[in-house]
DNA sequence: CTCTTGACCGACG
DNA sequence: CCGTCGGCCAAGA
């Protein structure tokens, strides 16, 4: 099943656009909590991946998928994900993000700090 | 209700 | 620049 607070956290996590990261702690902030443990455990289990195959590619911007490969540790490293860092770090460059040695390049300049 | 387990964070040595 | 440690918080056993 599907906690509230999970659902908040996929909700802040779908804010964060394209090409820009986001980090665990900011993204409990965004939620007024502390728990940045509990968040990500949350993505954890995020039932919306983006490893989805987003079939059809037909047209429609139905995109209601969390991009939980945006959100990364505080210090600018990767941190996790359910598929593999590799899968990951993928994501990141075809969005134009670029990783190197498990980090994000010029981390100050893409991290999107959530309203 | 009480552990235990994380895709975490920050301070310290 | 490591590795450890204590603190956080939600879920699940």
């Amino acid at each position: 099943m599907v906690t509230d607070f999970q659902m908040n956290v996929y909700d802040a996590c779908s804010r964060i656009p394209k090409g820009r990261v986001s980090t665990y702690k900011e993204l409990a902030k965004a939620l007024n909590s502390k728990g940045y443990r509990a968040v990500g455990s949350a993505l954890n289990k995020n039932p919306f991946s983006y490893c989805r195959s987003i079939r059809g590619s037909s047209s429609a911007t139905q995109i209601n998928l969390v991009p939980c490969h945006r959100v990364v540790s505080s210090d600018g490293s990767l941190g996790g994900f359910a598929f593999g860092v590799s899968k990951k770090t993928n994501l990141l460059k075809k969005e134009g993000i670029s990783v190197k040695a498990n980090k994000i390049v010029d981390f100050d300049n893409v991290f999107f700090r959530i309203k």
